[in-house]
RNA sequence: GAGAUUGUAGCUCAGUUGGUUAGAGCGCUGGUUUGUGGCACCAGAGGUCGGGGGUUCGAGCCCCCUCAUUCUCCCCA
């Protein structure tokens, strides 16, 4: 016998879990159907080919590679095979890999279907990725991302919509957010003001960090990296600006920078026009670790919660160009269903009304009031009414203790003297009352 | 990839400087109650002490290896 056991970071979910899970997935969902995304579907695996290179060398050792079928060592290199060179040996080894994300299987899906897709497509997806982390809090290894994502339209409305779709999701789901908001085209303009255009993506890893590791430990990390100090004085002097008027005369000889700064304004022009539940929030530190976002980037933190981004997203202008098909602009942005989860839990705000949904637990004490019992139990059923019948006739004492644990609110016993009357005694667990009733009587009480 | 932490009954955990037959609470099964759950009382089942090796007269406890958990760094949802 061996003993039963999952893969790290892995979870398997019981009935109360997949039902809080399915909560979570139902209201972002219906908040993306709300806003006219239309439902795909992607493969668990994909070509490795598809996937590696897109996520930087850091996400190539975090994707799953799935070993090749049949003789798998035939083709490999003997010499890197004798010198055990894992990560040359990997193409000849495994030709697939678990999915990392939804976006970058979207950019394939919609290269090799763009001549039945209508743009612009918009799209949402709820599907797990897998990604070789080490787990810890919030973060595991298959995990849920909930997408949606835009492509074919570089209109800033969609920027809007997707905020707006943030913001709803999560008033419906009831966790007080901030929605960070910032444009890659801003984080550029600093660093060409600061004259540090080549090290654009060492200064945005840097300041990234600022709320983790302070304005000092910024500075460090900068000269660390070879940032020399002029630019660091002049990129302290934006990281200052709260808001994106404030950046504008900073930013006088970066035209990028400018085209940011526009962006955000008409991103926000649009916002204005209506009612946020949520905290909205520029946020020039925010530079999201995805090299290919090119203008606004979302991220979304929870209120009062130790834990990491809950969600994140952002505007790329060429997604699609790696697959040969260049020059299509895209927007989406990313639910982290399982964090959600955690932070549901945390602040114990899952809706009561997740209960078990079984309304009524039928019970019988011999073989012929069992058969009138599943008489009964069927025509509730037929009604649309959730309800059960106990297996064996015959002790109450176990019917009533699996109507309890199972939190089913009414029984109804079908005994010798009901089945004469066609009737049945219904008893609230609750209350404790009991009367008799007919079948349509019953099935009126559950319809109240 | 680096570091730390924990691993004893289904669950949460005790277990003394190494010393007979490893305990508790909750849960579970049966009974007090053959037409009534929650409460109470009584009885009972359930443990290769994560796995392997070593030290010792003797290991749940000490040493080594290994697997897994949780957490931190890195990065991310």
């Amino acid at each position: 016998m061996q003993k039963p056991g999952l893969p790290e970071g892995t979870r398997d979910f019981g009935p109360e879990q997949a039902r809080k899970r399915a909560f979570i997935f139902d209201t972002i969902r219906s908040v993306f159907i709300k806003f006219g995304f239309q439902p795909i579907e992607t493969p668990a695996m994909e070509n490795l080919s598809t996937l590696t290179g897109k996520y930087g060398d850091e996400g190539d050792q975090l994707l799953f590679k799935i070993l090749n079928n049949g003789d798998y060592l035939k083709d490999a290199d003997p010499d890197l095979l004798a010198t055990k060179n894992s990560a040359k040996l990997i193409p000849a080894l495994a030709k697939r890999g678990l999915r990392y994300d939804l976006t970058v299987p979207f950019a394939r899906f919609v290269v090799m279907n763009r001549h039945n897709l209508t743009f612009p497509f918009k799209r949402y997806q709820i599907q797990p990725v897998w990604r070789a982390d080490r787990p810890q809090k919030g973060r595991y290894r298959e995990f849920f991302q909930c997408d949606a994502d835009v492509i074919g339209s570089d209109s800033l409305l969609y920027e809007a919509e997707l905020t707006q779709i943030y913001d709803e999701a999560f008033a419906r789901l009831n966790i007080p957010v901030t929605i960070k908001i910032n444009n890659r085209k801003i984080l550029y303009g600093m660093a060409e003001a600061a004259g540090i255009a080549a090290q654009f993506m060492d200064m945005t890893v840097a300041i990234d960090k600022l709320d983790k590791i302070g304005i000092e430990g910024v500075r460090k990390e900068l000269l660390e990296r070879g940032i020399p100090a002029e630019a660091i004085a002049l990129i302290e002097k934006t990281l200052g600006a709260s808001s994106p008027e404030a950046l504008r005369p900073l930013f006088a000889n970066s035209e990028t920078g400018l085209k940011g700064l526009d962006e955000i304004e008409q991103l926000y022009r649009y916002l204005a026009k209506i009612k946020l539940q949520n905290e909205l929030k520029f946020d020039v530190t925010l530079a999201r670790g995805l090299s290919y976002y090119t203008g606004c980037i979302f991220e979304v933190a929870a209120q009062g919660v130790q834990m990491g981004s809950i969600g994140g997203g952002g505007r790329y202008a060429d997604l699609t160009g790696v697959f040969g098909m260049p020059g299509l602009s895209g927007v989406g942005i990313s639910f982290g269903a399982d964090r959600i989860y955690d932070v549901l839990d945390i602040l114990d705000r899952f809706p009561e009304a997740l209960a078990e949904s079984v309304r009524v637990l039928f019970m019988a004490f011999d073989q012929a009031t069992h058969e009138y019992a599943f008489d009964c139990v069927s025509q509730l059923r037929a009604a649309g009414i959730p309800a059960e019948l106990y297996p064996e006739p015959g002790k109450m004492k176990k019917q009533f203790e699996y109507a309890a644990k199972r939190n089913i609110p009414l029984v109804a016993i079908a005994g010798e003297t009901e089945m004469q009357q066609n009737i049945l005694m219904v008893k609230d667990q609750a209350s404790g009352e009991q009367k008799p009733l007919t079948i349509s009587e019953l099935i009126a009480t559950c319809q109240a």
